[in-house]
DNA sequence: GTAATAAATGAGAATAAGTCTCAATTAGTC
DNA sequence: GACTAATTGAGACTTATTCTCATTTATTAC
């Protein structure tokens, strides 16, 4: 998975057509029900940490602290995400951009009060959706 | 736990007081570490969670997916986190109070382009800490 | 202070997400 | 097609957290 050679092989192409098709944040269950057996579940943990590396895949917990993931596009923006604490789906947002930049500034800023490097930042929003607003 | 009277007991009082003496966050392992056998490891989890439900103490997750706790302070002013990859230590931050404004206005406008009720966010910062740089 | 009773504790069993192992299969190269 | 390295699948394993339940403690009424 590092000095060698990849492949191009069934199961990471399996998940690669499902998040692309899909294009939401996926649940480990939701990936596994979709893909409906065609991939084990050891393999899917394998695979997405493989495409992980490969930067293709990104990954993040869940409220429940169960893994989600999602295409990592390099052309889409920057983005963060809306957890329902109810239903448990998952929504991705991105903020005005005049914000996101002054987010960077000061991450730059506390980088160099704390004298840390920061390679990446999340912001992570916990609410009650639409649809669960509705019950 | 909710409609029953609560009870200030031994293992309550040591672990808040033990927040409050380290004022910092901790993970499961150093509050068992640092109280030595007073308190059963299920009756730690309970009573965290208990703290929680009133209110004293918060909860999130560390980059191993594992409990971190820390008081939390009404008067103390909303915080976010900073997490060394490397060796896993945690740092509270603050945002300038302008960002956190922008922050807030955006996330009210994010609530109303979606339609939804957000109840709160958190930003996380992920880095290399001072003591991990020079190593 | 004591009795009654509701709440909380402690020890260990149970759960489940994610990781690991290893023999079998597959992809890429010659 | 044969060779070699990479990958897969099945299931065992790990471990943080939750659950159970008999025992203990806190609180309230007297």
């Amino acid at each position: 998975m590092s000095s060698t050679n990849a492949s191009i092989t069934n199961p990471r192409l399996v998940l690669l057509e499902l998040l692309l098709r899909q294009a939401r944040p996926l649940t480990i269950d939701q990936v596994l029900k979709l893909t409906r057996g065609r991939l084990a579940q050891s393999t899917l943990y394998r695979v997405i940490n493989d495409l992980r590396d490969f930067g293709l895949v990104s990954a993040f917990m869940n409220l429940d602290k169960t893994m989600v993931i999602e295409l990592d596009d390099p052309v889409a923006s920057h983005h963060h995400h809306i957890f329902c604490r109810q239903c448990g789906s998952i929504t991705d947002i991105e903020l005005n951009s005049e914000l996101e930049l002054n987010l960077e500034t000061e991450v730059k800023r506390i980088e160099s009060e704390h004298h840390i490097s920061i390679d990446s930042h999340s912001l992570e929003l916990f609410a009650t959706c639409r649809a669960c607003i509705n019950d």
